[in-house]
Order: C-alpha cells, then sequence, then structure tokens
DNA sequence: CAGTGAGCGAGCTTCCGCTTGACTT
C-alpha cells in the first residue's frame, strides 16, 4: 500500500495529481461534500447555539468506508480539497470521519494543478482552519433555515411541493420583476434623421451623415414636429465640414472564461444551454481520447469564478503566439485579469490544459459540440494573451443651420487578438458605419436627399438562462456549481417558464414573489447575500463568532416568520390560471395551463363542466416522414423528450431523434439527428432515398473502438429528464414507490 | 403514447453547494 493518501475532490483531478506525486501517493476522490443536514429534517439545534446533525451523505456508505481503510493504512493523510470554504468544509468532515486526528490530517491546497505547484504545495501542509469551516457552516445552517422554513409557509399558504431559499427566490424575482418591467414600459415615440450628403463637383463622394443635435449639445427627435423644425432649417441653408476627427483606436482582448461567462458565450454563439454547456465542458474535463496520446484532459475546472491564469499556461500561450503569429501579436508583458470582487479564486480559469493542442488538430477526435466549445475556450484563452486590435477611426461632423449631423468609419489596421476571437458585441449603432471619401475640413457639401425615420423605444428583453445567471452572478446570488441547477429549480417548481430561449414567470411565480417581497423583503433583496458574504468574511478572518453571526440573523427572521404566519391566517392564496392561445374543442373558450402527475397541460376552464384536455404542444421543424403532418415535441412518462407526428397513434410515427430544420438534400424529406452526446450529423430516414443511413449507422459512438473503451459511455440529452411528479398515484402503488425510492437513494439525493 | 385538475383515513413536499453518473428505442 502506498505510504500517503491524498483525497481530492474530482476523479479527474486526482488522477492527474496521481501523476504528479508518483508511487508513494495513492490519489483519490471524495466526489464533492461527504456529510450533511438531514434530508427528511431541519437537523440544527435552534436552542443550542445552531448545532447541526451532520449524516453521511446517501449513497457515499463505501466511498467513506474505503477512504477510511485507506487512511489506517497510510502513514500520513493529506486532505487536498478545493482551497476555499466548502472545500475546507469538506476537508474538516472527512478529517471527522476517518477520525483523523490532528498529527495525521495535513491540509493542503492546490491553486493551479500543475506539476510544480502540486509538489511544491504537498510540502507545506497546515491543519485545518476552522474559521473558514465555521464560515461555511453558517452559511449552509442559514441556507438551511431559511430554505426549511420558508417553503413549508408556501405548501399551507399556496400550494405543497413549493419551495423558497436565499438563491432561488431572488432568480424568481428578477425573473418576476423583468415581466414586470415589459408590461409597465410605455413606447417613447423617437425619430432619425439621416443625411445623403456629397462633395461639389469636381471632387466625388458620397456618405450618409445622421442628426445628433445642435451644434452645441445633442437633441432627441420625439415627434414629426420635432423633425419638421429640423427638416426646414437643413433643407434651406448649406451644408459643410466643420471637423474631421481620425484617431486610433484600440480593442483589448477579454478576460479568459469563467463558468458564467462561458455559459454566456456557450449560448449566444453555440446557442448552448448552460446545462448542456456544462456537460460537455465536463467531457473535456475529464479527458478525450487523442490520437497518439491517449485520453487527454483538455480544459482546466469547469466550474469556477476565477480569472487567474498559471505562470506555465502563459508562457506556452506567448511561445504559441510568436510561433504562429508573430512577435507583434505578443504583448511585452503578459495579461493578468482580477477577478470580481467576491470571488473565491479556488481554481484557475477556465483554459485550455495544453494550449498547443489546437482545435483543428484535434477536431477528428472530439464530437460537433466538443469541438465548439473547445474551439471558444481556446480561442477566448490565447486571445486574451495578445495584443489589443487597433482600428483606424474617422469622425465626421457635418454643419448645417447650426444642426449636427455626424458620420463614422472604423477600419481595422492591426488585427491583433481578432485574429483568433472575435467577440460577440452587443451591437449598437448611433451613427452609420461606412467608407468614407477623402473629405476636408470646410468643405461645402450637397445635400441629395434628408430621410426620415420614426421609431419606438424597446421595452427590455426577457432574461434567457444565460442572461439570468449573468444577472444572478452580478448580484452575487449562486456559485458556478449551481447557477444552471438553479434554473432548473425554478423551472421545476413552475414559477418561471421557458419559451423558445426566453424566461417567463408563471402566474404562480408572480404569487410566490409577490408573497415573498411582502413578508419576506430581506431575503429576497440580493444585497441580503452581499451582507452574508461579509458576515461570512468576518468569521473566516475570526473577528466574528459563526453562531454569533446566526444568532443576530435568527432573532430578525424568526419573528418574521412568526410575522408572516399572523398575517397569511385564513384562507389560501389564490393562484390565477395562466391562459393559453389554444380553444378547447369542445366549448371554445380559451384553454388554461395546469399542472398534473405529468407535468404541465391544457385543460378547458370550464371544468367540472367540460372536462376537455390536450398535451402542450412543441411544434418542431419538418414533416411526418410518414404522412406529411408536423411532428411535435412531447413527453415521455419517464420524462425524456421523444419526436411524435400530431396524429399520433393513427399516424405512429414517433422517435428518440430530433427533426432538424434542414431537409435532405437528395430527397427533401425531412432529416433527424440522434439526441444525446457523440456523433451529431444529421441523417435521412427514407430509405428510398440515396442518401439514407442505416439504423445501424446512426449510432452514438464515433467508432467501434470508441465503443469498447466506453461501452457504458452512453446518450446523454443535454435536457436532464423531468421527473414525472409522482404524486398520489405513486403513495398508492407500493411497487413503484419502492424503485423511485431505491433509484433516488441512490442518486438523486444531491437532487438537481 | 394517453393519462393529468383538489389537502388529507397517511406520509410527504423544502434549502445551497461540492461532486459524478445515469436513461428507452
Amino acid at each position: 500500500m502506498a505510504k500517503n493518501l491524498v483525497i481530492v475532490e474530482s476523479p479527474a483531478k486526482a488522477k492527474t495529481i496521481k501523476k504528479y506525486l508518483g508511487k508513494d501517493f495513492e490519489v483519490r476522490a471524495s466526489m464533492g461534500h461527504v456529510r450533511d443536514l438531514p434530508k427528511s429534517k431541519l437537523g440544527i439545534d435552534l436552542e443550542h447555539d445552531f448545532q447541526p446533525n451532520y449524516r453521511l451523505i446517501p449513497g457515499k456508505e463505501e466511498l467513506v468506508s474505503e477512504l477510511r481503510e485507506l487512511a489506517a493504512g497510510s502513514e500520513a493523510v493529506y486532505l487536498a480539497t478545493d482551497p476555499d470554504r466548502e472545500g475546507e468544509a469538506i476537508s474538516w468532515h472527512l478529517q471527522e470521519l476517518l477520525d483523523l486526528p490532528d498529527e495525521t490530517a495535513r491540509r493542503v491546497t492546490f491553486n493551479e494543478i500543475t506539476r510544480g505547484v502540486v509538489q511544491d504545495s504537498i510540502q507545506h501542509p497546515r491543519s485545518i482552519d476552522h474559521n473558514l469551516v465555521d464560515a461555511q457552516q453558517a452559511r449552509r445552517i442559514l441556507d438551511r433555515i431559511v430554505g426549511y422554513q420558508v417553503s413549508p409557509l408556501l405548501w399551507r399558504k399556496i400550494r405543497r411541493g413549493l419551495s423558497a431559499g436565499r438563491v432561488q427566490s431572488v432568480a424568481t424575482r428578477l425573473v418576476v420583476e423583468r415581466e414586470e418591467e415589459i408590461e409597465a414600459f410605455v413606447p417613447v415615440e423617437y425619430w432619425q434623421i439621416d443625411a445623403d450628403l456629397s462633395r461639389v463637383a469636381p471632387a466625388a463622394g458620397e456618405f450618409t451623415a445622421r442628426f445628433v443635435g445642435t451644434e452645441k449639445k445633442k437633441q432627441e427627435l420625439h415627434s414629426a414636429e420635432d423633425v419638421q423644425k429640423v427638416v426646414d432649417v437643413v433643407e434651406k441653408a448649406p451644408f459643410s465640414i466643420k471637423t474631421i476627427k481620425r484617431a486610433d483606436k484600440k480593442r483589448s482582448p477579454s478576460p479568459p472564461f469563467t463558468t458564467s461567462t462561458l455559459q454566456q458565450e456557450a449560448s449566444r454563439r453555440l446557442n448552448m444551454p448552460p446545462r448542456r454547456t456544462m456537460a460537455v465542458a465536463q467531457q473535456l474535463y475529464e479527458g478525450v481520447d487523442i490520437t497518439g496520446e491517449g485520453t487527454v484532459g483538455l480544459i482546466t475546472y469547469m466550474r469556477t469564478d476565477s480569472l487567474r491564469i498559471s505562470d506555465e499556461a502563459i508562457h506556452a500561450a506567448r511561445s504559441l503566439i510568436r510561433d504562429r503569429y508573430g512577435a507583434a501579436y505578443c504583448p511585452a508583458t503578459a495579461r493578468r485579469f482580477k477577478a470580481r470582487a467576491g470571488a473565491q479564486d479556488a481554481h484557475e480559469a477556465i483554459r485550455p490544459s495544453d494550449v498547443r493542442l489546437t482545435p483543428e488538430q484535434i477536431k477528428k477526435d472530439l464530437t460537433t459540440e466538443q469541438f465548439k466549445l473547445y474551439r471558444l475556450i481556446w480561442g477566448r484563452f490565447v486571445a486574451c494573451q495578445m495584443a489589443a486590435a487597433v482600428y483606424d477611426s474617422m469622425t465626421v461632423d457635418a454643419v448645417s443651420g447650426g444642426y449636427l449631423f455626424r458620420a463614422s468609419h472604423s477600419e481595422l489596421k492591426f488585427a491583433g487578438f481578432t485574429a483568433v476571437y472575435e467577440e460577440s458585441v452587443e451591437e449598437k449603432e448611433s451613427t452609420v458605419d461606412q467608407k468614407l471619401p477623402d473629405l476636408k475640413e470646410g468643405e461645402p457639401l450637397l445635400l441629395k436627399e434628408l430621410k426620415k425615420e420614426q421609431l419606438f423605444t424597446q421595452p427590455p428583453a426577457r432574461y434567457t438562462e444565460a442572461t439570468l445567471i449573468r444577472a444572478m452572478e452580478e448580484r452575487g446570488i449562486g456559485r458556478p456549481s449551481t447557477y444552471a441547477p438553479t434554473i432548473s429549480t425554478i423551472l421545476d417548481r413552475e414559477y418561471v417558464v421557458k419559451e423558445r430561449a426566453n424566461l417567463r414567470p408563471t402566474p404562480l411565480g408572480r404569487v410566490v414573489t409577490d408573497l415573498m417581497r411582502d413578508k419576506f423583503t430581506r431575503i429576497v433583496d440580493p444585497a441580503f447575500t452581499a451582507k452574508m458574504e461579509e458576515k461570512l468574511d468576518n468569521v473566516e478572518a475570526g473577528k466574528e463568532s459563526w453562531t454569533e453571526v446566526l444568532h443576530t440573523f435568527y432573532d430578525d427572521f424568526s419573528s418574521t416568520l412568526e410575522k408572516a404566519e399572523k398575517e397569511l391566517t385564513g384562507e389560501r392564496i389564490k393562484v390565477p390560471d395562466e391562459v393559453s392561445d389554444e380553444i378547447c374543442d369542445l366549448c371554445g373558450k380559451r384553454m388554461v395551463y395546469k399542472s398534473g402527475r405529468f407535468g404541465r397541460f391544457l385543460a378547458c376552464p370550464g371544468w367540472p363542466e367540460c372536462t376537455f384536455t390536450k398535451p402542450i404542444v412543441v411544434e418542431m421543424p419538418g414533416r411526418c416522414p410518414n404522412c406529411g403532418s408536423r411532428i411535435l415535441k412531447r413527453t415521455s412518462k419517464r420524462g425524456y423528450a421523444y419526436y411524435a407526428c400530431e396524429k399520433g397513434k393513427d399516424c405512429g410515427f414517433m422517435t428518440w431523434d430530433v427533426p432538424v430544420k434542414d431537409d435532405c438534400p437528395a430527397c427533401g424529406k425531412t432529416m433527424f439527428k440522434r439526441s444525446g452526446r457523440g456523433y451529431k450529423r444529421p441523417y435521412c430516414i427514407n430509405p428510398d432515398c440515396e442518401r439514407f443511413v442505416p439504423e445501424e449507422k446512426r449510432g452514438y459512438k464515433k467508432t467501434a473502438a470508441d465503443a469498447e473503451a466506453k461501452p457504458a459511455a452512453g446518450a446523454e440529452t443535454g435536457e436532464k429528464p423531468k421527473k414525472p411528479a409522482a404524486k398520489k398515484t405513486a403513495a398508492k402503488k407500493p411497487a413503484a414507490k419502492k424503485t423511485t425510492a431505491k433509484k433516488t437513494a441512490a442518486k438523486e439525493e444531491p437532487d438537481t
């Protein structure tokens, strides 16, 4: 047996570290937390300083007993969980569970997983920092109290099964308040005037300049009259060029990715929802079989809020930049970035593990999705170490009768980082960018045409999953590991629904948010988390005890709760039905959304007189290959998405594969692609077509060798199946209940 | 591949944060 045991959180990390530490070290993973509060009750002694009642997380018994055995046979145990609050707490729980005396329990932390840092850090163990552990406990217990005391109130006052929490309730609130803004929005009329101008012959050249205001200050045009006043003057007065400004504009690259920025960019550029992004990133992190290299972890850890980059990685990037693009593209000094305040900074930024593995080089070993995501991460990282892009910019101000019109142009002079990575910028167009003739200051111009356009201000956009995550991060709500799961929670609770990519609150979400804003104002104030973090910092610094922090919080919270209970006596709060656009086939009323054992569905509001119902239809692109009808997305009993002809049984067409927009170029029929991980090229389903792909060749796996190497690797839908709400029926059927219970205990325990 | 809608004879719902693995043709 190895002399030393090292425990980290992630198995992929364990593998890498094992390589660096060699034979004398056994390296194992805890798979995150090992001990927690019980799920079925509060588990906190409110009478005695919030003493927590921890227990082993169900399903981890084997793992822990294995660690215990290894620990008993080792000279030293290195607790190498992540260098943050949660990591420190995991180490402490491990120390307790493995009965490690303080002398054998050596706490080590790795700020980056590079050979040098790992080998050096292992030489400098310390003891567990109980202040950090205490801060984690305070956080954990506070969240438990809020969640487990407010949720039951919602069960009693609104509906069973609901939930509230420090994070999810704020996330829901953001979606609700965005909707309120949209509803309250009053469009404001405004106008644009564009002047088509030309030089006076024989000088040639034309361009368009946009109205800015008077020569003294900006002016907004809000009515046709405003516009007419300007037009009347400008049409008569001569145009001339007042100033021409030329400047070099520099644009610097963005920092490398964190979890939240990766999710945003993947959403914007690859159309990949955050959940999927994380699943694919996980594949890249755990490692992909690269021909000639074996299994290689392609990126650093994907759940991070840090912008740190190891020196090693910076050097590698800089030398790659010099080799591939030339010295001019490599700035004199390396760029380093600072994470936003409040970041825990436990891992590095998300970057390629080995920048020399270019996306093109390993493309053949990756699935399409892996390739696209890797290319994004690789590009963003390389770019972040490159020189700024330089633009030659020119701004021309033309005047007429005291009014100012502006035209501008900017031209790329030096590509810099844009040679690798073009950022997706949110476009705003205050002037028209166009190639400009070679103009001179003071020169007269001819007005060819004045173009007037009436416009209206637009309401703010609904959140998408990615923009909601950005909003949460900006407010310090949630952590990289919880952004995507939190959105799943508020969708599961039906506080929010997804319409295409947009998040919209349901009537239930509004009722719950109203109650929370009214009765638990502090809890759903984004500043609450910020205050909590401040307090936790105090605990970490040893300036305040964790029980003190909790007492202060609970004094206030318990009276808030009491007051809420008192004010909410009597009848339950009614949740209005959400009205759809569907018309009831039987009585013509507009149908409403209801939710039942199998999720949401459409029902006639005339119930019980009219009992007509129908499932919610999501129409997919393409046509049924059997009968040409529409294809609908449906959900199986087990919660998985499948696709079926709208005629249902009458036609009988049904598949797990996803219909795609583009038709088969040969026969024009709808093509499908395998849902799930791996090979995703759309295939033709028509056996008479020359491009027909037989069933066995539509598979998930890339090659037979691949299939052999990882027989367990199955398909992954990315959209996690929504467990059908097992309401009372489950309780009535003991057999069904047992199977669910078994599964639940094993893996659904951490709950997503 | 339709079925679904309500607090009650009983037992149950719920939090945030750290991790991976798992599911039908």
